[in-house]
DNA sequence: CTAATAGTGTCTATGAGACACTATGAA
DNA sequence: TTCATAGTGTCTCATAGACACTATTAG
């Protein structure tokens, strides 16, 4: 056969999503080795042993972030096989997975001597990102605009207990959008088994206290969180 | 290092759908070689030389089917790992793609002299498949059923002009619901961009002719069309 | 004409959005 | 009290669905 079956190693490559301060932020790095040392990229490593990819995402994410992963949204968003897309030998294709994670207190500098940090995904995507990492970025912003629709998964950016205004800003900044306050409230406490009162309230100082939820067992949102015809993405 | 990068080969397996006479179906191959020889199996391949998983997919969906994937629905749906998916080593990591295609004369058994047949979806997934061939289709049909709501999919199942009752027969068929003609044919023809009237029309001997249309080039559905609550599926 | 299928009109119920209003806390 | 935020009531408009009706072919 003139073309033979390729070997090629696999990695994880992670979109950490979460919400700094009214932006959308990434988790990068810069990278360490070569190729593209020094470049900010996804953090993300290589399957190992007899693991799976979503264990080996799974613990990617828990040595870069600190987290459970079992405790956080994570999803596939998919496979980027271009052969140049890694000068190395064998060839790497990446299965990239999508995170999201509620606003969490710095990121982990250091667990393997990489600066890590935050950065506004608009920024991300104006930068020149190690591999492919800047199309695998933005299919997955892309993936949990969309889902962000039809989905329970705003509550993956909150904390455990959130109130309904931290729910509507998650909608807010990942969209780029305004969402009318009161239609906002009706519509996530009428979506059956998506939010769970908790009976707790939690005062800002200002105004009136909100109750606090929590997200509960519905995976899909009946009806729909339509994405108003307006925003920016 | 205790667990070093593992090495792999990939394939690309297909789901490939069609309409036949009432029923979504999907394209199986018996397996002709080891491991699970003479089970029945959906159609895939390995990567080779330095094509991507993309080009995979397309080479092997034009042998199978003998189809250009240029001018066919083709989409990734996920990656399988499972360590133990596969028993060959190296181990085989699969890529599974969705292919959409219209009602095709018979598929082309033998191109490499293994029986080939188009077998309705529900039989299929009561069937012991190959691999983890079970859940990668279920898997895909899943994604078909929610993609036809807000993605102008359905065009895909059809030839390539098609009247407003063959594309109705698609989501009557996939979502295994009726749906109001009047109603529907209203939804489709306002969505913008998703159905070109070709002027020419279509009898079947029966009744008024119906006029035939062409896809547009809308990607999404707006609005959706939205999935009865009664729906099968 | 009738039979059969394509396509339109129209009414009703439901959900989205605008926005006035009430509720409950802190200072 | 005022200020600020949480949450409710209610009106209007758009869309979904039910279904009566008209249109166009074959025989």
């Amino acid at each position: 056969m003139s073309r033979p079956r390729t070997t090629v190693t696999l990695t994880a490559d992670l979109v950490i999503l979460t919400i700094r301060s009214g932006d959308l932020c990434v988790l990068t790095v810069e990278r360490g080795n070569e190729p593209f040392v020094g470049r900010p990229a996804l953090p993300g490593g290589f399957l190992r042993g007899s693991e799976s990819l979503d264990e080996t995402a799974a613990r990617e994410l828990a040595e870069e972030t600190g987290l459970d992963a079992g405790s956080l949204h994570l999803q596939q968003v998919g496979t980027y096989s271009a052969p140049d897309r890694d000068p190395r030998t064998p060839r790497v294709v990446t299965c990239a997975y999508l995170a999201i994670a509620p606003n969490l207190p710095s990121p982990r500098a250091g667990s393997d001597a990489r600066a890590a940090g935050w950065l506004p995904v608009a920024d991300a995507q104006r930068t020149v990102l190690a591999f492919d990492h800047n199309q695998i970025l933005t299919d997955a912003v892309e993936l949990a605009r969309d889902d962000l629709q039809f989905r329970a998964i705003a509550p993956a950016f909150c904390q455990r207990e959130f109130t309904i205004a931290d729910l509507r800003e998650v909608y807010e900044v990942v969209w780029g959008v305004e969402l009318d306050k009161p239609n906002f409230h009706r519509k996530v406490t009428d979506s059956p088994d998506f939010l769970v009162p908790t009976g707790r309230k939690r005062s800002t100082g200002n105004g009136r206290p909100a109750a606090l939820y929590r997200s509960g067992p519905a995976t899909a949102l009946v009806p729909p969180m339509m994405r108003p015809a307006d925003a920016a993405f």
